[in-house]
RNA sequence: GUGAUUGUAGCUCAGCUGGUUAGAGCGCUGGAUUGUGGUUCCAGAGGUCGCCGGUUCGAACCCGGUCUUUCACCCCA
């Protein structure tokens, strides 16, 4: 089957049944963020390349998806820097756009470019698909969506809590329970790495420590010898390791840690309000705990940062992620303005959805009613009572040709429609219309005008 | 980007150390049953064995490349 088209990798076709799913979920967070107060935007699937990239670090601009430039602009091609071999600026050579990443970036490039249309503080949801060119594994796709919700122009911690809260809500309403939603702060990995003399390695100290639950303390330790990391530094973040005990105690841990950083204690003492705040308000089914070895490696955070753990024994990876950035717009020239958001993974989260089977019956692409096509006679009967049961919030639909009645029939059994209407000649002669339950298979006779209580 | 792995009918998969016309189940089409589906019976259609090249008298099977699947790493939703 050569021939047989076929679809690019890590793409998909989302068939009825897949979309009315997906759709529930959509309309869940949809109706949460609205809930929250946020209001919706939408930006271009592709951004100029200057607006992309350097944004995600260097992991991250490898994988964004350049548009090749077309037509007669090709010839702004640059054949030296080919022969030089000089790759990364021969291909900006060829390209000027590219598939967007995530819908932070875009949405700071639209703060700034509207910044005298927008009330601040400004919250807003977007709910669009993004591009990653990503090898596919499970739960990893090159093309899926996200679904943001953002505050910018406020430093208030209680954004922070509203999106603890928010977080609760969606996954309460979707029915999965016990996801965890891990938080840690910036301030605060960057204050250990102030106070063990590693601040220029921070990033590579962050990533280190974020693989700790994988690869273990040695693990964590040999990446950051490999990275640079002096062993005595490494010695002082020994606490780390030895993370455990109530919230109390870990606050404390990090305290005496972070004594001697400015920073470092600022972090903790947010997190402290955070967690006060989350405290008192109560969550229905989410929990929230603080994870000092998260780290997420978007490099624009500078506060907070969130990830969604699903519940315990689901593989996969984070279903949500986000967190606070003070100067994500000062680099599209807007200073001062700090923004912080979270983002839910809609195709991760459905595949924990499916495995877990939480999706409710009443998700459904089916039809209530088929009405069976005898001729054009009784075909107009048969819409004259779809109109009816259409009124009546009844889906329906007549099959629409005359073809043999076990086709009809067979046709309605495959999708699974659990009512078919028969309105034949002798029922046109006597305005009645035959009721058949398809799963019982019993039928039942009544006058047209009553169909409605044949149900 | 690194390392593995997968690809045979619409779907799920057999196919021996390379050897005639590549099979099964399910599905599909038609009929038994022209006003009744799900069960049963009968008949039929459907395949350049992912693609390109190589080795060989001969390749679904061996080799190389490429695309795709799944997975680990990197990174992430």
């Amino acid at each position: 089957m050569a021939q047989k088209p076929s679809i690019p990798k890590g793409t998909r076709d989302f068939s009825p049944i897949e979309v009315t799913k997906r759709n529930y979920i959509f309309d869940i967070i949809k109706s949460a963020f609205q809930m929250f107060g946020f209001q919706p935007i939408e930006t271009p699937s592709f951004e100029k390349s200057e607006t992309l990239l350097g944004k995600y670090g260097e992991e991250g601009d490898r994988l964004i998806f350049k548009i090749l430039n077309s037509g007669e602009k090709v010839r702004k091609a640059d054949l030296k820097a080919l022969e030089e071999e000089n790759f990364a600026r021969f291909s900006n050579s060829l390209s000027e756009k590219a598939l967007r990443y995530d819908l932070t970036v875009p949405f700071a490039r639209y703060v700034v470019q509207h910044q005298n249309d927008i009330t601040f503080p400004f919250k807003r949801y977007q709910i669009q698909p993004v591009w990653r060119a990503d090898r596919p594994q499970h739960g990893r796709f090159q093309e899926f969506y996200q679904c943001d919700a953002d505050v910018v122009g406020s430093t208030s911690l209680w954004q922070e809590v509203e999106f603890v809260q928010l977080y609760d809500k969606v996954f309460t309403d979707l029915g999965l329970n016990g996801v965890t939603i891990k938080i840690n702060n910036r301030k605060i990995l960057s204050g250990i790495a102030e106070v063990i003399g590693a601040k220029d390695k921070l990033i590579d100290f962050t990533v280190a420590l974020d693989k700790l639950d994988k690869i273990g303390e040695d693990g964590v330790k040999n990446e950051m010898r490999s990275k640079g990391i002096s062993a005595e530094a490494i010695e002082k973040i020994q606490p780390l390791f030895q993370f455990s005990g109530t919230l109390d105690e870990k606050l404390d841990k990090l305290k005496e840690l972070l004594s001697a950083s400015k920073e470092g204690m600022e972090g903790v003492e947010e997190l402290e309000f955070v967690f006060e705040a989350i405290e008192v308000l109560g969550l229905e089914t989410a929990t929230l705990a603080l994870d000092i070895t998260l780290a997420r490696g978007l490099n624009y955070y500078t506060g907070a940062i969130f990830e969604v753990a699903a519940p315990d024994g689901v593989k996969m990876g984070s279903i949500g992620g986000g967190g606070r950035y003070d100067d994500l717009t000062g680099i599209f020239g807007l200073k001062d303005v700090s923004g912080v958001g979270i983002s839910f993974g809609l195709d991760r989260i459905y595949l924990v959805l499916e495995e877990l089977n939480l999706f409710p019956e009443a998700v459904s692409d089916k039809v209530d009613v088929l009405c069976v096509n005898f001729g054009d006679q009784e075909a107009l009967a048969s819409l004259r009572l779809i109109k009816k049961l259409r009124e009546a919030g009844k889906s329906a639909e007549l099959y629409p040709d005359n073809k043999n009645m076990k086709k009809q029939m067979n046709y309605a059994n495959k999708r699974d429609i659990p009512y078919v209407i028969i309105i034949g000649g002798n029922e046109l002669k006597n305005s009645t219309c035959i009721v058949k339950n398809m799963k019982s298979g019993t039928q039942l006779e009544v006058p047209f005008d009553e169909v409605l209580t044949a149900f």
